[in-house]
DNA sequence: TAGTGCATGTAATGCGTTACATGATTTC
DNA sequence: GAAATCATGTAACGCATTACATGCACTA
């Protein structure tokens, strides 16, 4: 029973009740995507895998001519994402192209090298605006599950102050 | 003249002086792996596509028996590389497998979850450490390759509070 | 009736890592 | 003389995205 990225998705998201391989992909773009996503070409073969392991159920929720799969967790599907949820793995991995820019950007004229950092405040100032127009949109979550959006706002407003108080001191 | 991920890398790595592929390879875990990272696999052939495009040129720095193939930035190598440094693209991707155990986290007993919130900040504490080690061996970079890892110090010092802030937050 | 959203799925493609093959030189 | 480091390179593999094919149902 091998994992790959998408399983614990796949089963963290039909904790809360079944839902087809369709609306699971909905979830993540509105929820996960920003730190793991997931595509189709992954969610779909996932979920015929999980079914034939027995860690999800398969039903037939078809209305009139209209396909649709609706999964739901089995029994040793909640074990193995407790069992997930217990590691203690912390991997995080960062692509970051503007850090790589800033890294070479001795190489410009000084002028256009602080301008490397000011887009990158200006990146976080973008996304932090996307995500508060998230926060407006989402409704009461349970504790654990606001966190990843409270994260991403810290974050970018932390990488904002960040950008602001180096090129403060990189400019006399 | 379509440019893959390690593009940038080489090209920013020949800056200072003329480096073998291995010599880029050893640059990039000592400075940019955290947040960009190379493999052979990837750098050789894109050695041999950059000087076929006259972006490097190679000359042959063997000593003795021991091959050694030694790559310098070209003028157009050098355009290249600032076009690339003058781009506006802020691309940050991110791929967080604890941040995906919190989202999910409240499937576990309370106790268990703030046990995930905990590991993410030891782990930001062991990444911490680990930088504070290279910031002490590293010599006196100039202003902006410095950032990387200025950046690296403070972003693990502000996630280890950022999750003190919520434990304490979810902590009666 | 045209457009959008619901819905499933796969094939092709691209990209990056891992693993291996090979051998010289330096250091302990 | 063993181990580590220098050094180049490629083939196989795994993984994820992209693009496409297909068609129903609702709504403006």
């Amino acid at each position: 029973m091998s994992r790959s990225a998408v399983t614990p998705v796949v089963l963290g998201m039909l904790w809360h009740g079944p839902l087809s391989g369709y609306d699971i992909k909905r979830a993540v773009e509105r929820s996960t995507a920003f730190f793991w996503r997931a595509s189709y070409g992954q969610l779909y073969p996932e979920l015929k895998r999980l079914a034939a392991d027995g860690l999800v159920s398969a039903t037939d929720g078809s209305s009139g001519d209209r396909p649709r799969r609706v999964y739901a967790l089995t029994e040793p599907g909640r074990s193995a994402l407790a069992a997930w949820l217990r590691e203690e793995r912390t991997t995080v991995q960062l692509r970051d192209e503007n850090l790589l820019r800033l890294f070479f950007a001795d190489a410009l004229p000084r002028a256009q090298a602080l301008g490397v950092l000011r887009d990158r405040r200006d990146g976080h100032a973008e996304r932090l605006a996307v995500l508060q127009q998230i926060a407006k949109g989402a409704g009461a979550d349970p504790d654990f599950a606001a966190l990843p959006l409270r994260w991403g706002l810290a974050f970018h407003e932390w990488g904002r102050r960040w950008c602001d108080d180096e090129l403060q001191r990189l400019t006399p």
